[in-house]
RNA sequence: AGCCGAGUAGCCCAACGGAUAAAGGCGACUGUUUUAGAAACAGUUUGAUGGGGGUUCGAAUCCCUCCUCGGUUACCA
């Protein structure tokens, strides 16, 4: 069954193995089981044009690695691949080339899928999945229909990024330094009807889902941010000379309360146009108008610079009735919190820079803490916790107990009461692509709507979310009712045109025959309107919706699909969902901190209310790869030629080369830049085990001998290597583990002999590291079945420690020589030895022995006067 | 600017409170082999852990401070 190479030829070896494993569906993960389980995943790869990236692998090869030591171990392994394939470039090329996105799309599956199986990974095929394939999408839609009907989804006029190179529309994460991610076109603001999800309604339970993950921190930490909780209070503040308009605010200081000197609006804050003065007003409009005219982004850019006009009006203080001044800024958001803040310049960088800038007054009412103080006055802005002070009745007291106090107190009075905002925003849902999920949601007139909500047998009935989700264009009203179930996958339809209508539509919108149908209102069958009405009741005329979803969708719950890939009933059979649940081990770049995964954990949430998934969380354990960089130790890129092609590097090395490198080269996690002369070394550390094992003429090497008992040095080496090896697999630490396999090899390039044993166990232990070149000689030292299933082997502690053990003799901590004593020696025998060797001695004999300090097996300090 | 991570031989990295700091790999050099080169093998090579301070019998390892480099967030009240 092995190959009948004399010397190390990758180029056979890894063929052969792979065609093996693929005849003997070596990798398959049966869902019928009892074994304990182990589910990898990694996160899957948008097949790009460009081929696979040699980053791709290292999370694969990581991911591998522990797969086979976990097949090793019995436990039943799922280790599956797929296609994250919507997504613009494929839509770009078509609308350059006219190619279908299909077309370009497996085309480059196929790729993708020889590239990575020639790094012989445990993939079991058989569960490849596909976002585009309408057998996949059908439970992408199936998905949102859930979140429809739970009220989680929802339309609505929102500002977007619009790229008029590209006629589309761009979300927030594709677009940097204010231009877009593909291409770097200009982009400018846009108000379009979107679907919208309802994420914020789960931000506490995606902030609280946090601590119990076993995460990077720093991803934990990102998430936070990006949810950002603060709690604090809203505070109700009168107008003066406008008994019916209040200004309402957010403050995380209710305790700096009495610092208040001046309030701001967003310039888009509804109240601005009813409170300005009459003299104010041409400024006012003037600066309304400039602030509309920047994008948050040039916000931003200008931080330093504050900018604002006063509106001549003058909010009342509740805690103390003094008149402030209201101004408007673009420094405060209207999408944030109540658009509207009280500024405590004393206390807050950005007011304090404002009022500077604009003359305004500035009331410190907190002092630092005396424990905190060195003598001198407190340093405004001061934004830190103290005592508060020219605070009334409150003065003295605590700046946190005030806080509570003062908030209380607005409570009472119906002029404030405690609450919490969040950063983070609803998930924009919609993009005006072709490529893409289309929604399974027509819109209809607001009587067709109210029978299908009236009716009591109408399959569309049970799908509808509490109240309506409707908008409204030229005087009309539309109201979404959502496609039943059995008529899902929503097909995307051929189009005649990839390009956009240019009016920030998707170029579906042009596709009358699909847009415009006859829907029946009982059934939810459809038909183009095209075709003449069906003549029974219940059918009326009604219009598709044509925006896409956006491709973080299909993304969001591919876990659980690969888990019961070929179900047509259901999204995942729920025993089946039991056993592999949620991955053990998930693998990706730190690219996706926030998005993605943020992204997935809210569906997963709702999935787990809707009791399709049994768990809260679905990613356990999470890793991040590090960047791979080109040989000048700068990201790859094609401008700069420093891209290395996996495919040229396996042609030249092979797989097992390749994956010993990527795992080599240094931590996991670290970012490392890629060295030719590097995997040039594991490449010949591969052939020298080759060599130790082959002899010249392609036998066993004769220094493995059919004998019980090995050397005791090597028999230690072993053990220990056997302990580092599954030590380091199991703390991702594969560097070190190879650098160990490395000193084992060149022990055995010293010894004259070794037993068969021995060589078997050191071929297991580089088996999931260089699968195939371990499979190749494990069958040559005469094992039959594959060695996937060989059982891991364990170190005997015994084993690692002699019977001797050489103890290091410290005087006030500085060496001062050694000696060879029994293992677990006591210290005053140690100290004997110590004072019956001259040169040891001689440091100490004279002088008082303060104190001993005793490492058992290792050391001996002596502490003199 | 804030937060997080990292600085160890020419280079990638190991050691993470215990030896006289450094395993493994790369590179360089010498030798063996070779017509020569390559490959292989044998051997050699360089230094006080970014700077400063502290804790400790003992610090690359813990603490403080500064510097450098990455990642991340950008007025979220």
């Amino acid at each position: 069954m092995a190959t009948n190479c004399i010397e190390y030829e990758h180029s056979k070896v890894e063929p052969h193995w792979q065609a093996f494993w693929e005849k003997e569906k070596t990798f398959h993960a049966d869902s019928s089981l009892d074994k304990p389980k182990f589910y990898a995943l990694d996160m899957f790869p948008y097949p790009s044009g460009a081929g696979l990236h040699i980053g791709h692998p290292e999370g694969y090869t990581a991911s591998d690695i522990i797969c086979r030591y976990k097949l090793a171990n019995g436990f039943n392994v799922l280790h599956p691949m797929g296609w994250d394939a919507f997504g613009l470039p494929a839509e770009q090329y078509a609308i350059k080339t006219g190619t279908h996105p299909k077309e370009t799309t497996y085309e480059n599956i196929d790729n993708f899928r020889r590239q990575i199986k020639a790094f012989g990974f445990t993939i079991d095929w058989d569960r490849e999945i596909n976002t585009t394939d309408p057998n996949y999408y059908r439970w992408t839609q199936w998905i949102f229909l859930q979140l429809f009907k739970k009220g989680l989804a929802y339309v609505d006029e929102r500002p977007v990024w619009w790229c008029p190179e590209l006629k589309t529309i761009l979300a927030n994460e594709e677009i940097v330094d204010g231009k877009s991610e593909r291409g770097e076109h200009p982009v400018e603001r846009r108000n379009l009807r979107q679907w919208v999800l309802k994420i914020t309604a789960y931000a506490d339970r995606l902030l609280d889902g946090l601590d119990d993950l076993d995460w990077p921190n720093s991803t934990k930490t990102q998430q936070k941010n990006w949810i950002g909780k603060s709690e604090g209070a809203e505070v109700t503040f009168d107008i003066d000379g406008f008994p019916n308009e209040k200004m309402e605010i957010f403050t995380t200081r209710p305790d700096t309360l009495f610092g208040v000197t001046y309030m701001v609006l967003a310039p888009e804050h509804p109240l601005v146009k009813k409170i300005t003065k009459y003299a104010n007003q041409k400024l006012v409009a003037a600066y309304i108008k400039q602030a509309a005219g920047k994008s948050d982004m040039d916000r931003t850019e200008l931080a330093k610079d504050k900018t604002g006009v006063f509106t001549g009006a003058y909010a009342i203080n509740p805690v103390n009735n003094k008149k402030i001044p209201i101004w408007i800024a673009d420094y405060v958001l209207i999408s944030y919190g109540t658009g509207a803040i009280m500024a405590v310049p004393a206390h807050d960088e950005r007011d304090f820079e404002f009022a500077q800038k604009y003359n305004l007054q500035i009331q410190p009412v907190i002092e630092k803490k005396q424990s905190d103080e060195n003598g001198s006055a407190t340093k405004l802005p001061f934004s830190g916790v103290g005592v508060m002070i020219h605070s009334n009745e409150y003065t003295g007291l605590d700046s946190d107990v005030g806080r509570k106090k003062i908030t209380e107190e607005l409570e009472k009075t119906g002029r404030g009461k405690s609450a919490v905002n969040f950063k983070l925003r609803d998930w924009l849902f919609s993009r005006q692509r072709y490529w893409g999920e289309p929604f399974p949601i027509v819109w209809v007139n607001k009587e067709d709507y109210l029978k299908v909500n009236d009716s009591k047998t109408s399959k569309l009935k049970n799908l509808l979310p509490e109240s309506p989700v409707c908008y409204r264009n030229d005087g009309n009203e539309f109201y979404a009712l959502p496609l039943p179930e059995e008529h899902l996958p929503l097909v995307l339809p051929e189009v005649e045109s990839y390009l956009p209508t240019g009016f920030g539509e998707s170029p579906l919108a042009t596709e009358k025959n699909w847009v415009e149908i006859y829907l029946n209102l009982e059934t939810g069958e459809t038909v183009s309107a095209s075709t003449e009405k069906p003549v029974k009741e219940n059918w009326i005329r009604a219009n598709r919706e044509t925006n896409t979803m956006p491709q973080w969708a299909g993304s969001c719950w591919y876990y659980l699909r690969y888990c019961d890939p070929g179900n047509s009933e259901k999204l995942i059979d729920p025993e089946v969902e039991k056993y592999w649940g949620m991955p053990d081990f998930y693998i990706g770049g730190a690219e996706h901190a926030v998005l993605h995964l943020l992204y997935a954990r809210f569906w997963h949430q709702v999935l787990f209310d809707l009791k399709i998934v049994s768990h809260p969380e679905p990613f356990k354990k999470l890793f991040h790869q590090g960047i791979i960089l080109g040989e000048d130790g700068v990201k790859m890129s094609k401008s700069r030629g420093n891209v290395i092609n996996p495919d040229d590097v396996i042609a030249e090395y092979g797989a097992d080369s390749l994956r010993l490198y990527e795992m080599f080269m240094g931590p996991l996690e670290d970012m490392k830049p890629w060295t030719t002369t590097g995997i040039e070394g594991v490449y010949r550390f591969l052939k020298k085990v080759w060599r130790e094992i082959i002899d010249s003429e392609g036998k066993i090497n004769e220094k493995i001998i059919c004998v019980e008992n090995e050397k005791p040095d090597t028999e230690k080496l072993l053990h220990e290597s056997i302990k580092k090896v599954t030590e380091d697999f199991e703390n991702l630490r594969f560097n070190t583990s190879i650098s160990q396999l490395m000193i084992f090899a060149n022990h055995l390039q010293k010894v004259d002999t070794v037993t068969i044993g021995t060589i078997k166990i050191f071929v297991q232990l580089l088996n999931p590291l260089a699968p195939h070149i371990s499979e190749e000689l494990w069958e040559r030292l005469g094992e039959k079945s594959s060695i996937s299933f060989a059982e891991w082997p364990t170190f005997d502690p015994k084993k690692l420690v002699s019977d001797e053990v050489k103890i290091i003799f410290q005087i006030n901590g500085k060496y001062r020589g050694d000696a060879i004593l029994a293992k677990n020696i006591d210290q005053d025998s140690a100290l004997d030895a110590a004072r019956n060797i001259e040169r040891i001695a001689k440091h100490f004999e004279d002088k008082i022995i303060k104190k001993i300090i005793f490492v058992p097996n290792k050391i001996l300090n002596i502490v003199t006067g």
